[in-house]
DNA sequence: CTTGACTCTGTACCGAGGTACGGAGCCTAT
DNA sequence: ATAGGCTCCGTACCTCGGTACAGAGTCAAG
């Protein structure tokens, strides 16, 4: 029913699908981010849950992680019932990392929103110079009291 | 009253303030991303706002953004009066690169958090296999219907 | 007035994450 | 059967974001 079919694709189709170099699917390969490939004659053979593991890869990039971090989370999925301990702790870190980068992002957004506000009417306050501020400390932003340090 | 005071640090002081090395700083300076600073006899001199700077773009940067990004924000946080309308259009750009970040990294947070709590309990069960689809789709994950292309 | 800790400029190098290239084999299509 | 287009492997190269010299000047303490 779904478009799961074609579960042979060769390299250079995983790529076009993925988005990316047949290079890259390569290089990952070599990394071990990608399971070796079953191969046809020679030639590498992949399916649909590949496209999907690049995907992620990418996208898991593209939040700030490293191909490495990458690698951890992938384990995270692919391992589910052999490390479960381990990867129960692997997990609780990656959480808190996740929680603090979205609470930074908010912080981020809710200042440069302000700036945009501030933009769009014609008056000169300026929001902005918070931004420089936004990852400063913990308690809510912009209170000019006293100063914590790291 | 405040720590404010010391408006001229070296080099090296900013550096170690702001938890980053000597040579970061001059290269932060030849990227643009550090105003040319004020010189007494030849030596740099720096002041609070540059530690503030060097912390926003460390921090910009682990949240997955570029140097370029970093600058990009920075023109936002420190032009407020000049190029307004320009500005305000970049806001809403990387208002939503940002809004998306967020989602993405609750997605990945709540699948993890799943999986974490699958661990936890001896239930085998795998929470697990979904964190490779979390980015793909808005629709909230998990429902096995229609797939729709980028 | 020398020694040590700093600064300056410039250029070279580094690791991460790819990207491209050369020389080969395989597989249709004409 | 040969041309075009894919694959293979290995190695070389590229950009980004630093990091590390080398060779020189400055400055303060002893």
């Amino acid at each position: 029913m779904e478009n799961t079919r074609s579960e042979s694709m060769t390299i250079g189709a995983l790529a076009k699908a993925a988005g990316v170099g047949v290079e890259t699917v390569r290089f990952y390969q070599r990394k071990g981010l990608l399971e070796t490939p079953t191969r046809t004659i020679g030639y590498r053979t992949y399916g649909e849950s590949d496209v999907r593991t690049i995907r992620f890869i990418k996208r898991v990039q593209e939040l700030g992680f490293s191909l490495k971090d990458a690698q951890d989370l992938l384990n995270i999925a692919l391992c589910s019932r052999e490390t479960r301990p381990r990867l129960a702790e692997a997990c609780r870190k990656k959480t808190n990392e996740i929680r603090q980068k979205i609470s930074d992002l908010n912080r981020m957004l809710e200042m440069v929103h302000q700036f945009s506000d501030a933009c769009g009417s014609e008056s000169s306050n300026d929001a902005s110079c918070n931004l420089l501020d936004c990852f400063e400390n913990d308690w809510e932003c912009c209170e000019p009291s006293s100063r914590r340090k790291k």
